[in-house]
DNA sequence: TAGAAACTTCTACACTGTAGAACTCGGAGT
DNA sequence: ACTCCGAGTTCTACAGTGTAGAAGTTTCTA
């Protein structure tokens, strides 16, 4: 009865973390964006976890990194949005958005410490 | 290790509803106020159930409707936004802005249609 | 005293979030 | 060849969040 099943917070985050790499995302980077652009420290787990949780979904696609890799270790997997990924993602924003909408932190402390 | 633990997706809906009623917002309300603002329909059990959690962390708290109230049916419980989590809903919002940054939907479905 | 109205509470389960240990693969050193 | 190291991924396990629907409480009305 109701629309899709929403995106949770971090998965949203992971969503976004791929999309930026436009297709050259893998375990790795991911977590390192997120890191750096919200300031939380996360751990790979969580990372795997939730990406191939994105990819059962099928709003992300993986493919192997090339046969013959010029640097050691195991191969990537690199993680490409899918369309439905990204259309998940527009409306994940415009729902917040309309939560959101008139609304001011500021004003919220103020309230919330005030009496009210 | 990391920062406080994350407001789920939609915890934050729940709380930004309780914001919205300045004081006067109780289950009902907060599930309408969703509701209308996003265009699912939710139940009322995710509705309480996240308003007790979210009031167990000491992001909300509660008092019960008047003792002689003037209509009938059960006492309402009146939900109202404390400083953490007015604080909360602004971390969000912050680490969320910074994962967005420069990130345009519409761009993201013509890469992810596209072969990249 | 029975019923309806307006709410809240309870129960139960699926999905998400988190952590850390274990494992895989290939190059480098000896 | 044998072993170590680095770069990644996979596995296991559990706490927390999301969802649904049934059941219960309280007061008014007939």
């Amino acid at each position: 009865m109701g629309s899709e099943s929403l995106l949770g917070a971090f998965e949203e985050m992971v969503l976004l973390a791929v999309a930026r790499g436009g297709g050259d995302a893998y375990g790795m980077t991911v977590r390192r964006e997120i890191e750096e652009r919200t300031g939380r420290d996360i751990t790979i787990g969580a990372v795997y976890a939730t990406l191939e949780r994105l990819e059962k979904k099928g709003l992300l696609g993986s493919t192997l990194g090339s046969g013959s890799p010029e640097r050691r270790g195991r191969a990537r997997r690199y993680f490409q949005l899918q369309p439905s990924g990204a259309e998940a993602l527009g409306r994940a924003r415009e729902m917040r958005a309309g939560m959101w909408e008139g609304v001011a932190v500021e004003d919220l402390i103020a309230e919330a410490e005030g009496g009210r």
